[in-house]
DNA sequence: CGGGTTTGACCGGCGC
DNA sequence: GCGCCGGTCAAACCCG
C-alpha cells in the first residue's frame, strides 16, 4: 500500500460520521431500485441507534442516510479527544501506544509535505480518491 | 481467533 | 388465510 492509498483510506475514514456501525442487512425496496443497507451502532451493545443508507432515487450521486434513535454514549471522536486529553495519566500507568490517532497525524503531515513539494500530487490524489469512491458507492 | 460483511432465510404487519 | 414487502437474523465467509 503506497502513501497515496493510505491517505485516501484516511480521508474516507474521516468522512465517516465518528460512530462505529455494524451492517446487519441489505434489501432492495419497491420504490427505489438501489439497495438499502441497514446498520446498527456497535460501540455499545446497549446502544439502540440504527441507520439506513440508500442511494437517492432521482440523483444517484446522492446517498440518503436515515438515523433512528439517540446514542447513549459519546462518539468515538469524543472518546479519542478524551483519551488524548488524559494521555498523561494513561501513559503513566500503561505503555504508550502509537495507535491510529498518531498514525493519522503522521499521515496529515505527509500529505502537507506532498502538497507543497509535488505539483502532481493533487491530481494523483484526486484520481485515487475518485476511483476509491466508486468502490465505496456500491452501497 | 475476533471482528466485520454477505446473503438467503425468516418474521410480522398490512391489505385483500 | 395468503401473499407481498420491509426489516432482521444468522450461518457462512472474509480479513488482519
Amino acid at each position: 500500500m503506497n502513501c497515496i492509498e493510505r491517505i485516501v483510506l484516511f480521508i474516507l475514514k474521516v468522512v465517516k460520521d465518528g460512530y462505529q456501525w455494524r451492517k446487519y442487512g441489505q434489501k432492495v425496496t419497491r420504490d427505489n431500485p438501489s439497495p438499502r443497507a441497514y446498520y446498527k451502532c456497535s460501540f455499545a451493545p446497549t446502544c439502540p441507534v440504527k441507520k439506513k443508507v440508500q442511494r437517492s432515487m432521482d440523483d444517484d450521486g446522492v446517498v440518503v442516510v436515515t438515523y433512528e434513535g439517540e446514542h447513549n454514549h459519546r462518539s468515538t471522536m469524543q472518546e479519542v479527544r478524551y483519551a488524548l486529553a488524559h494521555e498523561s495519566e494513561i501513559s503513566s500507568t500503561t505503555e504508550r501506544r502509537f495507535d491510529s490517532p498518531k498514525l493519522d497525524e503522521v499521515l496529515v503531515e505527509q500529505m502537507a509535505t506532498y502538497l507543497s513539494k509535488d505539483p502532481n500530487f493533487t491530481s494523483e490524489l484526486a484520481a485515487a480518491i475518485s476511483s476509491k469512491i466508486l468502490e465505496v458507492e456500491t452501497f
